[in-house]
RNA sequence: GCGGACGUGGCGAAAUUGGCAGACGCGCGAGACUUAGGAUCUCGUGGAGCAAUCCGUGGGGGUUCGAGUCCCCCCGUCCGCACCA
């Protein structure tokens, strides 16, 4: 047995044995062997869409991290759900695939065999009976089951939507998919164009969704991001009669927030694709169309970007305002269109009270349209006396009935008069919008439904499913919209209950099979149903959700949505898919740029006392932080690191750096420290100089009852370090639980001989989750016959987390000035005068003003 | 503009929740052992000062015996959203 710490044996030994043994195979309720009292843990990692160019490190930091929480609640007793899968369908696979010349469903294959390959490496404990992928069609054939199943409840519909197209990509994207006029992926730009979509009723679940963030323990920065995006707005819908335009149309509604304000309103706006155009009298109609024709012509780049000069024309048509009487000239208003309203909010169209809207009082300043007060600010606050708008809550005024009301109550009671009218009621509406679900590309879910002769659309049969994505060898888009599968002729015609029947030829976006791989995960080969009742009974819901923030509305509004579906549906038994949510912060990186601002490969920057140089040319660089990305020439591939320090040493590395939610650039200067504690705890308990599996003190139990001296010590050290370990759980800063271990074990170091067995098994067991090899190798070196994995967490005694004597800092006037030893139990009276006597040159000449005795924390002496 | 997170040594970061600021590690300095060391071990390392001591958690005020932590104002960084009526 050589005994000198080889990294590269030891983890792949480990490695082979766990694979072997499949020693983290997760029983499920009804197999021999699962144990229905253990309390189950279902931690779960956001699974990757598995890239061609493979983990890097920073991918790695929230995968370790589920990992020492698995290990460790294994360890407590759990039965754990720990499961890992591949989120592989959707555009960027289908890129790829097409920008190296192959078929997805080739490259998606070697893409994630590499991924699953570096996720062994570095050790991490999954249940790989249980991996799942997407565009499998034993997995899809189950997204389309659960499609239908919306279907079924209405929430699935075709409609003629304007849709973002982003004609680099030849296809549609979701509103969300698309920034400031461009694509999200890959930045290319986007125009509306309207098309027949399919959408899924995601609007129905709005309330839900927004009630139910308040049950679930989700970083606050990820609910508000949630509520901004549902965008719940209370107010009321206010019907005006729009005068010279037929009776259809003659009945203009508006959403506003603040009724109170009706007596206030000088114009109204409609958006440019407002219905209402079309009663455009002839007198405006030149201009009307030139204005319409302009602002659909814009991008929503051109449009937010010009949003400080406000755009718009009169359409020569006029309404009446509710407020006031029928005959009443102070009711009729002019109505004009621009581009700062809408077609998708409310109902397009609004009051506009420039008195008290930021937007309409800048619109009015423009036109030269009248601008009322209606609202009186609070005492010191700014208004239309003072040349500004105001926005805020105040006192009606010039408003006839509600006169004298503060806002909330003018409100209320500006809807009670429109109701009791018949010209208003009370409304909330949401910005949130229906979730456009289809996409003209090849790689994603083909939906479960064919077209009839006569028009009609009806999903297959569930024993029909799944409905197989056809092989294709051209499956670029057509340039013309239409779906690549609409070229797959042998598989769009096909029959329904004997009827020839033609396929849809859209798929499903790429967030499709994300929306319910956790309940896949609990029952994984099923081929009855998606996932029997007692598996989901039992392991659902998520207990912790692990992933980047990044995904903070899509991916998780989402899975809520379909989640929630399935609960009413009744195949879930909770509301909530994922009780706990937590955020790993970025892994940042160095970058390094020349004088001219251009970008230099890491590989090419030479480091002389933390000045930076260019590799032979020896020009000086300037290093900045910034995301891990191969364009920047930064990204540290976790094979290197394995390689040539361990992976236990890349966990404890990535674990040490700072708490699992912040950002932190990794510096690969730093993994010496990682590494040299890795090699510590080794000589802890091998000596490398001798073949001896374990030190010979270490070799059998001693088996004192008392401890005494340096063991004593050494426990005591060990107890505050578990302790440490196991607070260090509860916000997942691991940081602090490798700096309590490294702490232990220095203290351990300086006292070769005074480690007792029990200790060092011990510290094998508390560092095991987060440096699994190592710990297996010493564990088995200390003669088990059995994995570690499964050993009892070790406990925390607290008699051993108090000491006899307690150091207290002393404090004149709140500085620090001495330190004091006592007892444990000594009287305050002994601490004061221990503490006097501790400071005299601080009390000479000077009178006690007062005295603070903190118990156990510290004194201090008020003088004067 | 709105919402959220954050700001502590040369660097990554700690700090029982109001009680010894800088644990742990990197880097750096000195030394030991070595034919050698980019190995290992020991000691030192916030700043100023010969020292006693003083100053220090983005800046400025405040509360308190005592503030990194609580309150008010400001500055800066990052991440969302952004004409949502």
């Amino acid at each position: 047995m050589s005994n000198a710490y080889d990294h590269i044996g030891i983890e792949n030994r480990w490695r082979k044995h766990w694979e072997d043994t499949a020693l983290f195979r997760a029983k499920n309720p009804g197999e021999p062997g699962f144990d229905p009292k253990a309390p189950k843990f279902y931690v779960l990692d956001m699974f990757p869409y598995p890239s061609g160019s493979g983990l890097h490190v920073g991918h790695a930091v929230g995968y370790i991290g589920t990992d020492v929480v698995a290990r460790k609640k294994r360890m407590e007793g759990c039965n754990v759900l720990h499961p890992m899968g591949w989120d592989a369908f959707g555009l960027p696979a289908e890129q790829y695939a097409i920008a190296t010349g192959k078929n997805p469903r080739e490259t998606n294959a070697v893409n994630t065999s590499n991924y699953r390959r570096q996720l062994k490496l570095i050790g991490l404990s999954y249940d790989w009976s249980r991996e799942v992928d997407t565009s499998d069609p034993r997995y899809y054939r189950w997204t389309q089951w659960i499609f239908k199943r919306l279907f079924e409840r209405g929430l699935a519909y075709q409609a003629e939507v304007p849709v973002w197209w982003c004609e680099e990509l030849k296809t549609v994207l979701a509103n969300e998919e698309v920034i400031n006029g461009r694509s999200e992926r890959g930045n290319h730009p986007c125009v509306r164009r309207p098309l027949k979509q399919w959408m899924l009723r995601i609007t129905a679940y709005a309330e839900r969704l927004l009630e139910d963030l308040d049950s679930i323990d989700w970083p606050e920065s990820i609910k508000a991001q949630q509520r901004e995006w549902i965008g719940k707005s209370a107010g009321a819908e206010v019907t005006f009669r729009v005068q010279g335009v037929p009776a259809n149309a003659a009945e203009l509604v508006v959403f506003t927030t603040r009724p109170d304000t009706l007596w206030g309103a000088t114009f109204m706006v409609v958006a440019p694709e407002h219905a209402l155009l079309k009663h455009v009298p002839a007198s405006h109609r030149a201009a009307v169309d030139a204005y319409v024709a302009q602002a659909a012509s814009k991008s929503e780049l051109e449009r937010t970007d010009l949003a400080k000069e406000k755009t718009g024309v009169f359409t020569g048509l006029y309404a009446h305002n509710p407020a006031f009487d029928a005959g009443d000239a102070r009711g009729r208003i002019p109505i004009w269109t621009a581009d700062y309203v809408m077609a998708g909010y409310g109902t397009g169209a609004i009051m506009a009270v420039p008195g008290h809207d930021e937007r309409d009082f800048e619109f009015a300043r423009k036109f030269d349209l009248p601008v009322l007060e209606v609202v009186r600010p609070p005492e010191g606050e700014k208004g239309l006396a003072d040349g500004v708008c105001f926005a805020g809550d105040g006192t009606a005024v010039n408003s006839g009935p509600i006169d004298g009301l503060a806002t909330p109550q003018a409100k209320a009671r500006a809807i009670e008069l429109l109701a009791a009218r018949g010209v208003g009621k009370a409304r909330t509406t949401y910005k949130l919008r229906d979730w456009l679900f289809s996409r003209q590309r090849y790689w994603g879910e083909p939906f479960p439904l064919v077209h009839l002769a006569d028009g009609r659309i009806v999903p297959v049969d569930d024993d029909a499913l799944p409905v197989e994505l056809p092989r294709m060898d051209d499956f670029k888009p057509s340039g013309d919209g239409s779906a690549p599968l609409a070229r797959a002729k042998d598989w769009l015609a096909t029959t329904w209950r004997g009827e020839p029947a033609r396929r849809d030829t859209d798929t499903m976006p790429g967030w499709a099979g994300s929306c319910w791989y956790w309940l896949r995960f609990m029952d994984p080969t099923n081929v009855r149903e998606p996932w029997s009742r007692d598996a989901e009974g039992y392991w659902g819901p998520v207990d912790l959700y692990v992933g980047g923030a990044a995904h903070a509305v899509m991916h998780l509004l989402y899975a809520r949505f379909w989640h929630k579906v399935l609960y009413d549906v009744g195949l879930v038994h909770t509301k909530e898919p994922f009780q706990r949510l937590f955020n790993q912060g970025m892994l940042t990186a160095f970058a390094y740029q020349d004088a001219t601002g251009r970008l230099v490969p890491n590989a090419d920057v030479e480091d002389r006392d933390n000045r930076f140089y260019r590799k032979g040319a020896g020009d000086e660089l300037t290093q900045f932080v910034t995301k891990m990305a191969k364009s920047l020439g930064n990204v540290v591939n976790p094979d290197d690191i394995v390689r040539e320090h361990g992976a236990d040493t890349l966990r404890i590395y990535e674990l040490f750096m700072g708490p699992l939610a912040d950002s932190k650039p990794w510096n690969t200067r730093d993994i010496s420290g990682s590494r040299r504690f890795v090699e510590r705890v080794w000589r802890a308990i091998v000596d490398p100089d001798t073949s001896d599996p374990v030190r010979p003190h270490l070799a059998v139990d001693q088996a004192t009852p008392e401890l005494s001296g340096d063991a004593l010590l050494l426990e005591k050290e060990l107890h505050r370090a578990i302790r440490r370990v196991d607070d260090s759980f509860a916000s997942l800063n691991f940081n602090t639980a490798i700096a309590a271990l490294m702490s232990f074990v220095n203290e351990a170091s300086k006292r070769p001989t005074a480690l007792t067995r029990s200790q060092a098994e011990r510290l094998v067991l508390v560092l095991s989750p987060f440096a699994p090899h190592v710990a297996e190798e010493l564990w088995s070196r200390f003669g088990h016959a059995r994995s570690l994995a499964y050993e009892a967490w070790p406990s925390v005694d607290p008699r051993y987390l108090e000491d006899d004597t307690l150091e207290i800092p002393v404090q004149v006037l709140g500085k620090l000035r001495g330190k004091i030893v006592v007892g444990k139990t000594a009287p305050e009276s002994e601490i004061v005068a221990a503490a006097k006597a501790a400071v005299p040159t601080w009390l000479e000449g000077k009178t006690i003003v007062k005295t603070i005795v903190v118990p156990a924390k510290l004194v201090n002496f008020v003088v004067r």
